[in-house]
DNA sequence: CTGAAAGCGCTAACAC
DNA sequence: GTGTTAGCGCTTTCAG
């Protein structure tokens, strides 16, 4: 593999220069600039990103730092459709990505502190956001820069790009609510998991605003295990059987959830309305269509890429944030509530 | 940061010392060794990697190169699925791994090229097999490691791991034949990747093997738009209404021909057997529940990958392939055919 | 078993 | 506008 002092000699000019072309350097003439591009051409030569990133101390390298997760978990499109967002970003920005895989909290932990300490990325990207995550606070001292997909508790002081998910789920129950729903079971994931958090917070208000009163039982909390999801959302039913609607805080379980109807008896949307989240591309797919909340998650991943470069060349002495638009996607797997035309309280 | 020599003066020793403690050299003294290690802890002293490398002219790490392609074609979880196996022995190697994400074939070429002639990947996992591949001609001239997730059309001569797609499609068909069908319609994938022709092989060959006659009507291609798989789907049962099961490629599609005989007012499976292929972790919650073949993305990312750390170390002579089994996973999408209970040949 | 010195391929002052 | 020189942080002969 011929290097830069090949490319010299085979020029007539010092490797100096030969780097200056490559780097556009403006004060170049444009006679050697033309000489040595076409030693370059003639001789095969490609610069070694290693070395410049040595001595720039520099990789032009985002890490993705994906979530540690079951099977199931990964069988979400999320994360291929997010992945599609920062690839095409990082590309035209002349990025390249690393991505983090790992098994489990501590191996995450370990495995990203040592790409930044080994200094193979510029920045990370955090496809997650969790409660009291240790990473984000290790990341801070080292004084990584990184961005945050989801919501981070403290959300003051890091850099993140989310949906605005207490306020699409507000909307998202509020579309229940007008349809006549009052007694609107959940099946929402890991709490650890802020996304869910604020998705219950977003019901816990639409009913607020709406004098209902927020009953806790008919809240369940899943592991994102889809057999359980079918299981619980059975037995949340045999013992609410008053509940006319299910809100399921992701796709995935909302189908899950429909399962358990049916294994009931019941007709989606005749007995049960169900709501979902994210738009997974399969909810057009399944009877009944799914409505569901469509979350933009190119965008997502898009936006995240472009803050944290900019972060990374910037260095923005303020934290910020940016909410990616989110809207609802009416299907057919709601109805109104034939179950209790009058009245409008509990 | 630390660098070896604050190490080295830190422990009043030598920067090759250091070094040699760093990497396990055997002659070197268990005191110094501690001494050295002590230091490092001392003054949080990581390695940098890209120095390493640089003179090391090894990377550890592995470029994968995503198929470009189409939203839908990345809700597929069969990608999400196979970087876990990737990067669950990736992680255990020690080897990191470069995203390759490209909008289209020849931006593909381009990057992909540019990663190894940067010297950014000591090696390539391709994840998917086509027809006429001008990237793997590029890849040998380079004499880059690289294995193929699926069947190259040069087969005898890369290395690439894959699913028995023809015997394993011959087996599923032959499973449908068994129930009694005979008039089986195809709803298979871009013929440019080879894996959709394998399977389209081993539909022909179990309708041979059984005495019955291929009719090329009965298969459609679809471009792996959903809407369109459903129209399809459709169109082809109108015009052959005598097809007692539709074989589709992959699970994805699948659900769409679900879909398309559902809005034809026919049931699956009482008028229709339907047969996916991939074992999508949704097909366990559709209903019916669907057959389908469980291909190992898990293994098949896995084998990969262990096959590329050691074609990069051992650099083999011959070049070699892996086969991962199969299993059908019998489910509720198929029943006999009861249109015909007699005869046995069209 | 350890140290000195050279060098991986590139960039960036500093000269001229 | 271009060349010279030093050096990014590490490994690796070669001595001893």
């Amino acid at each position: 593999m011929p290097t830069i002092k090949d490319v010299a000699k085979s020029a007539g000019v010092s490797p100096s220069t030969v780097s200056r072309v490559i780097n556009n350097h403006p004060r170049i003439s444009s006679e050697t600039r033309k000489k040595v591009k076409e030693s370059m051409k003639r001789i095969g030569y490609h610069p070694n990103i290693i070395a410049r990133s040595l001595v720039k101390q520099k990789t032009n390298t985002l890490g993705l730092v994906m979530p540690y997760s079951t099977e199931e978990a990964f069988a979400d499109p999320f994360y291929s459709e997010i992945l599609r967002g920062i690839g095409s970003v990082a590309q035209d920005k002349e990025y390249s990505l690393l991505l983090i895989t790992s098994n489990g909290e501590q191996e995450e932990l370990e495995v990203t502190l040592k790409a930044v300490r080994s200094k193979r990325v510029d920045g990370l990207l955090i496809l997650r956001a969790k409660s009291n995550d240790a990473l984000l606070k290790e990341l801070k001292e080292l004084e990584t820069p990184f961005v945050v997909v989801g919501r981070p508790e403290d959300e003051k002081n890091n850099f993140w790009v989310n949906n605005d998910n207490i306020e699409s789920t507000k909307n998202l129950i509020e579309y229940l609510i007008g349809l006549g729903h009052k007694r609107i079971g959940v099946i929402t994931g890991d709490s650890e998991y802020i996304v869910y958090k604020d998705r219950l917070e977003g019901y816990r208000r639409a009913l607020y605003h709406n004098g209902i009163e927020y009953n806790p039982n008919y809240v369940i909390q899943t592991t994102g295990h889809h057999g359980l999801t079918t299981r619980y959302t059975k037995e949340l039913l045999e013992s609410y059987p008053k509940l006319t609607a299910i809100f399921a805080v992701d796709d995935l379980i909302a189908y899950g959830a429909i399962l358990g109807i049916k294994e009931l008896g019941l007709k989606v949307p005749d007995d049960i309305s169900v709501v979902g989240f994210n738009n997974n591309p399969l909810s057009q797919l399944i009877t009944p269509a799914l409505t569901t909340v469509d979350i933009n998650i190119f965008e997502l991943g898009s936006t995240a890429t472009k803050s944290l470069i900019n972060i990374i060349s910037e260095d923005p002495k303020e934290y910020y944030h940016e909410i990616v638009k989110t809207n609802i996607i009416v299907r057919d797997s709601c109805g109104g509530d034939k179950g209790e035309v009058d009245g409008n309280g509990e």
